[in-house]
DNA sequence: CGATATTACTTGGACTTCCAACTATCTGTC
DNA sequence: GACAGATAGTTGGAAGTCCAAGTAATATCG
């Protein structure tokens, strides 16, 4: 557990920053992104704890209910949720596991695995979802606005690090 | 290494997500959070790697610096760092095996551990930040109104989860 | 003063992430 | 068609984060 300050640690390493060296601005900026990150992950896995779920394992789950067939190549889901291939295969063995997807040989490539929901992964999923939607996906204390803000000034950073093209 | 897309992967979650459930520009401003500081992380810890440093442990040697003594409990840079004493523990060990910092005990609290910087890691300090800075410390797309914004924001959410009293 | 509670730190285990190296399988070219 | 190169996934190892439990020392209170 961490305790809290009577002041804001963000504000006052700006202070002390300033006095030293210069950008006090970006490395606020990373700092309480680096923080928020922590808060925001805390408070998902928290509300998904039912299920046993992680948000990384989570996403995964949400991924291939997106998909049509609740079928997807382990490299794509890699792709979409920005994940190293190692990462999905950690959380597909993971969720394996758990019984909430299972590996399944692709038709035709026979390099690539497909991880399928189960029927128990398709059925948790909605549940999970209204848990971590009532949590407000971590971010109860952003209006609208601030939500919108925010992903429209993360957008620049993403796409500079070549998250997609253009 | 992953793979760029030729679309956002956030902006198709959300067209997804609304087909569904509610709460998509929540959902976007969390998952942006999480991306945005894989990013950061990475950009930081590559322009770290002369020093054989990593954010998390730059940022111990930072809050080293920023004390009169050069000199911490290990619990007090915990609560300033936002990290559990496991984790303060964890990176003391390694800044110590590398050279950049030693334990020492407190003069009256036999409880409590110091954390002092040595003559090497004080000499390092600046070289590296250097380098963080000229890496924008993860934020380059950012301009400084954009940096502003997001603490500004992000104040909000981390006020809500008692990093500080109000 | 002595028992209890609190505080400081460490340890072991779980989880996620990455990288580098490896196996298996396709693809493309000569 | 055969061989080089690309692609898909797994494995092992490193790093960081947390929690829970444990040890040691200090504080509190009856």
């Amino acid at each position: 557990m961490v305790r809290p300050l009577p002041f804001d640690p963000i504000e006052e390493a700006g202070r002390q920053w300033d006095q030293r060296w210069s950008g006090s601005a970006a490395m606020q900026a990373a700092t309480s992104i680096m923080r928020a990150q922590q808060i925001v992950l805390a408070r998902v896995d928290d509300a998904l704890k039912p299920w046993s779920l992680t948000f990384a394992r989570y996403e995964v789950l949400v991924l291939l209910t997106f998909s049509r067939e609740g079928t997807l190549p382990l490299g794509k889901m890699g792709d979409r949720l920005m994940l190293h291939q190692a990462s999905v295969t950690n959380l597909v063995d993971r969720l394996e596991q758990q019984g909430y997807l299972r590996r399944v040989a692709h038709p035709t490539d026979r390099r690539t695995t497909l991880a399928a929901l189960t029927a128990e992964g398709r059925a948790i999923i909605d549940e999970a979802t209204a848990a971590v939607v009532k949590a407000s996906i971590g971010v109860a204390e952003l209006n609208n606005r601030d939500q919108q803000d925010l992903h429209r000034i993360l957008k620049k950073l993403r796409s500079g690090a070549n998250d997609f093209s253009n």
